[in-house]
RNA sequence: GGGCGCUUAGCUCAGCGGGAGAGCGUUCCCUUCACACGGGAGAGGUCGUAGGUUCAAUCCCUACAGCGCCCACCA
């Protein structure tokens, strides 16, 4: 077998010998070893899987992704299409940590059905992949894998040297999702895959920076960030969520100064509400509001600080609110976002009153430290140094309670701010970071998206958009992690910053300043994971060099992504995009939703409702997972996802191999240049018709983004008018003697699942990839590759009288098998068109057969009126009658005649009432009035043949 | 507190100004030669509630109720 090396020949020579199922067993074991590659024993087992009645994902996928591969069908810039339109999407760069979940699932299925349709229409597409080397994710997976080996820590170690594990480690394991992303069939451009911090990206990425920062646009401030006390970094706002938490308020008590402190006398101390005690240490103030009566005579006087001794004064400020509390609040400046803010209005005094350097100490085991600045007035047995946050205000309450300055407690759920990652309690925190003048850079962003020139889809997420960077924050972009683009600012011996893309730079600059040779000391912060994913979609094609690939496919096409990081990545690169490029950095941006479990909750590990994807994929293919998705991705609505529904779409891959199956047993191939617009039978142009029809369906729909609707399109057209109608009505043509007409609906079977191979494909590439190739003579012409075969654009096929005469076939063949299951009747029957039209009896001339087999039919004859005792219904207009006296049950036969004629006779009222409304007649559309009064015909000749259908049995009876 | 969205058949969801749809589930019939991961036929809904606009409202507007999400808020 082996120098059958041609695996068209092969499969054809498989056929004719026509393996008995035992030997095939044990050729497909020969199949389990060995790679990929087209081994004859792969061949066999493509063959056995035709011949078997159940497609194996499992055995095809892998093959199928391999040869594409291998024809490198996903690169841009195919020589072939160099005149060809761009179409261009940049993936949202996956975590190298990560594995592919569902969300993941969703987001490159979408992509990759819009890649493939355009691909597919000719355009030069590029599907540009990479990942995000993600800070904080990857440090922390190999911190815990040194914990797990048992290895020096990271601090230990030293920066170097744990970078390096990092690198490592990205070697062996950073590939997981990429691969991942393949056995969903996504078709990426893999031979221009990224990461952020490979070379090239990250030499953008020292450009962004030292050009922003040279434009002012990002600077260094003091001021508070949202600090991560288990991660030891500044984290964003983003990366800050609020949870509702329980804790407590409360109501301390400040003795006022120069008066001698009464717990039992309210007029020597002021009381001020606070749900943090233990940052009262690092208060510098208390501040009242301005026309709050209770406080006016305590304005400008002081108050002694409880526990520290220090004197400090009682302001007033429009921030306060009378009603909340005591009306009095405590200002800490270092410690609170609105304190802060007052103290720059008060020219307050900020007392930091945590140290890093004491948790750093610790090696970080514990919690946050606090670290209290020693001061001569400090309550000497206090002793919090080097006290986790917690512990400190424990302490600190006690000391206040003995003191008799606690005036009440009471519980209170409040919202506290969590870091996304570590799930503790962030701590504003007053230090030294990189910021962007993120203001400055949203101008043209907003812009931009008022100006229609990047769209949203759906539309209503441009809202979100404008109020997020209408009220956009300096963004905090400096982290106190290793792993990371390390920000490129040195520091003179004074602390003057010189900011380079190169240490050299830095030094030369900071020889020109001081005059001098001098040593430089580097920035060690890194900067936010998101800073370089925000020039993603420019970095990946080569800026800051003026390639080929950024002019060709930049702007990219389209953003497809999840509404949870319109902030975190559009916006931002919306705003590097224009800065940079001077240009959008996409045309529109598909917002997509959440993909739930089947309750609708949230995946997450904690809860343990993580569908993993891989196992669908195992169990039900990727074609049928993908399917779902697309099914379920309707606009504007999050997926609940249930297995069931991707066991339905399993199914529907199982239908269409069958039905493939059955086009091959019936010698249905591919005959080239066939041209489905000569078919000469009505059933043939029947399904030309309606292939037409669906592609253009499905066509719009793609375009618009709504893929639920092309996949419900593409699910009808395959099982209900394909496989249930036209293959069914073609096996009279494909078993009788007419040889023309055989030829010609040999031909229709296989152009029209051709077609749909085509139409499917972006939804279930593996499936009809593998039927194309199984499908493919050797002989034949077309593309080799149903990836890069053309997007079918079927015009002229249009045919009103083949839609009509089929339609009537339909339900005719409905209405018999309706009745023959109400009836239940199993025999043969004869039928009888009563008084039908000569139209109608050529037509049941022509399709004698096809209905004798689809209803049961034994004979069909026509006469005037119904013979007397048969059951009649109407099929477009005209009366069919079933003469079966003796058969069935004549009252339940008027029975149902009655109900027909109940709901005949609602009928005819409904449309009465209407055309009765003067009101309507003069101000409804006239085709709306026309219709209703055909309406009003169509339901008295029902009526008319009800009526004399119940005359007849009374006759009978 | 500000904003967005949802409420349609038992379940999951489409539809969104002119006679209620799909998938799954369910009931009945069918191992007919592509497919039981199948074929055929049914049952099942006052389209959250109350008003309004309109000749006409599941669809538009308003209010209310319930559910969900985003943003802000450690007195």
């Amino acid at each position: 077998i082996d120098w059958l090396a041609n695996e068209a020949i092969a499969r054809r020579v498989m056929a004719l010998v026509a393996l008995p199922r035992d030997i095939r067993g044990i050729e497909d074991k020969v199949d389990s070893g060995g790679p990929g590659g087209l081994s004859t024993a792969r061949v066999i087992s493509s063959k056995s899987a035709m011949i078997d009645k159940t497609y194996q994902p499992s055995d095809v996928e892998g093959r199928i992704y391999r040869t594409w591969e291998q024809a490198d069908a996903f690169r841009a810039g195919r020589p072939e299409r160099a005149d060809a339109k761009p179409y261009s999407i940049v993936i949202p760069p996956p975590n190298v940590t990560g594995s592919l979940h569902m969300g993941h699932a969703l987001n490159n299925t979408l992509q990759d059905i819009l890649c493939r349709f355009e691909r597919m229409n000719g355009k030069d597409v590029l599907w540009q992949p990479g990942t995000d080397h993600a800070g904080i994710a990857t440090q922390m997976v190999v911190e815990r894998q040194l914990m797990e080996r048992q290895e020096k820590g990271r601090r230990d170690m030293g920066r170097e040297a744990f970078l390096k594990r990092v690198w490592e480690w990205k070697a062996e394991s950073g590939g997981t999702i990429i691969n991942q992303l393949k056995r969903l069939g996504a078709s990426c451009d893999w031979s221009r895959e990224r990461f952020t911090m490979d070379e090239g990206l990250s030499r953008a990425v020292l450009k962004v920076f030292v050009e922003l920062y040279r434009a002012g646009l990002i600077y260094k401030d003091k001021r508070l960030v949202n600090w991560d006390p288990k991660l030891l970094t500044a984290i964003s706002d983003l990366e800050v969520i609020q949870a509702e938490t329980k804790g407590y308020l409360w109501q301390l008590r400040y003795p006022i100064e120069r008066k001698t402190f009464n717990p039992d006398d309210p007029s020597t101390f002021i009381v001020v509400a606070t749900t943090r005690p233990e940052t009262m240490l690092g208060d510098t103030a208390v501040a009242v509001h301005p026309d709050d009566e209770r406080y006016k005579n305590l304005v400008g006087r002081n108050v002694i600080l409880p526990l520290v001794g220090r004197k400090i004064p009682i302001i007033a400020d429009d921030y306060t609110d009378p009603e909340k509390g005591s009306g009095a609040v405590k200002v800490t400046p270092a410690h609170d976002f609105n304190d802060f803010e007052i103290g720059k209005r008060h020219n307050l005094p900020q007392i930091n009153i945590f140290s890093v350097e004491a948790k750093l100490q610790l090696k970080g085991n514990a919690d946050f430290i606090a670290g209290v600045p020693k001061s001569p007035d400090l309550d000497a047995t206090l002793a919090l140094h080097g006290t986790d946050r917690f512990v400190a205000r424990k302490t600190i309450l006690r000391r206040l309670e003995e003191k008799g300055l606690v005036e009440k407690v009471e519980p209170q759920s409040h919202v506290v701010p969590h870091g996304d990652r570590s799930h503790v309690v962030i701590e504003p925190f007053l230090t030294d970071q990189w910021y962007v003048n993120a203001k400055e850079l949203a101008k043209p962003a907003i812009v931009a998206v008022r100006a229609g020139k990047t769209r949203f889809i759906p539309k209503n997420w441009e809202k979100t958009y404008f109020d997020w960077m209408e009220n956009i924050q300096p963004w905090c972009i400096s982290r106190q992690l290793w792993w990371g683009h390390q920000i490129p600012a040195w520091y003179g011996p004074d602390g003057k910053v010189f900011v380079a893309m190169t240490e050299g730079e830095a030094l030369v600059e900071a020889q020109r300043h001081y005059g001098k040779k001098t040593t430089l000391t580097r920035d060690e912060d890194v900067l936010d994971t998101w800073f370089s994913s925000a020039l993603w979609p420019f970095s990946t094609l080569g800026w800051p060099d003026k390639t080929n690939e950024l002019r060709r496919y930049y702007p990219t096409s389209t953003l497809v992504t999840g509404f949870d990081i319109i902030f975190f990545w559009v916006a931002r690169m919306m705003m590097m995009g224009l800065h940079f490029m001077k240009e959008i950095p996409f045309d529109e941006v598909y917002i997509h939703a959440l993909v739930r479990d089947a309750s609708g909750a949230k995946m997450s590990k904690s809860k343990g409702n993580v569908i993993d994807p891989l196992a669908l994929i195992d169990e039900y293919g990727a074609d049928a997972l993908r399917f779902t998705l697309a099914a379920m991705a309707a606009q504007g609505r999050d997926i609940k996802l249930s297995t069931q529904r991707v066991e339905g779409y399993r199914n529907f891959a199982t239908k269409l191999w069958n039905a493939a199956r059955f086009a091959e047993m019936n010698s249905c191939t591919s005959v080239q240049g066939f041209n489905p617009g000569s078919a000469e039978e009505t059933l043939n142009r029947w399904i030309a018709h309606e292939t037409a029809k669906a592609a253009t369906e499905i066509t719009e729909a793609i375009e618009a983004y709504r893929f639920n609707d092309a996949a419900a399109v593409v699910y009808r057209f395959v099982w209900n008018i394909y496989c249930d109608w036209y293959l069914e009505l073609a096996k009279p043509l494909l078993a009788g003697a007419d040889e023309a007409s055989k030829r010609e609906t040999r031909a229709m079977v296989a152009w029209a699942r051709d077609e749909i191979l085509k139409l499917l494909h972006p939804f279930m590439p593996f499936i009809t990839e593998e039927l194309w190739a199984i499908t493919s003579e050797p002989v034949m012409m077309r593309e080799k590759l149903l990836a890069l075969s053309e997007w079918p654009r079927l015009n002229g096929l249009e045919d009103k009288a083949a839609e009509t005469e089929i339609g009537w076939v339909i339900d005719l063949v409905t209405a018999i098998r309706s009745v023959r299951a109400e009836m239940n009747i199993t025999a043969s029957i004869p039928l009888v068109l009563a008084g039908a039209s000569v139209e109608t009896k050529a037509r049941a001339e022509r399709w004698t057969e096809f209905i004798k087999r689809l209803a049961r039919v034994s004979e069909i004859s026509s006469s005037s009126t119904a013979p007397r005792g048969s059951v009649q219904f109407i099929v477009r207009g005209e009366t069919v009658a079933l003469p079966l006296k003796g058969v069935i049950d004549l009252a339940a036969e008027r029975a149902r005649l009655e109900k027909e004629m109940q709901k005949a006779d609602a009928d005819v009222a409904r449309v009465d009432t209407k055309l009765k409304n003067p009101n309507f007649m003069a101000r409804a559309p006239e085709e709306v009035v026309e219709e209703e009064k055909e309406k009003r015909e169509e339901a008295l000749d029902r009526k008319a043949i009800i009526t004399a259908a119940l005359e007849r049995l009374k006759g009978a009876t």
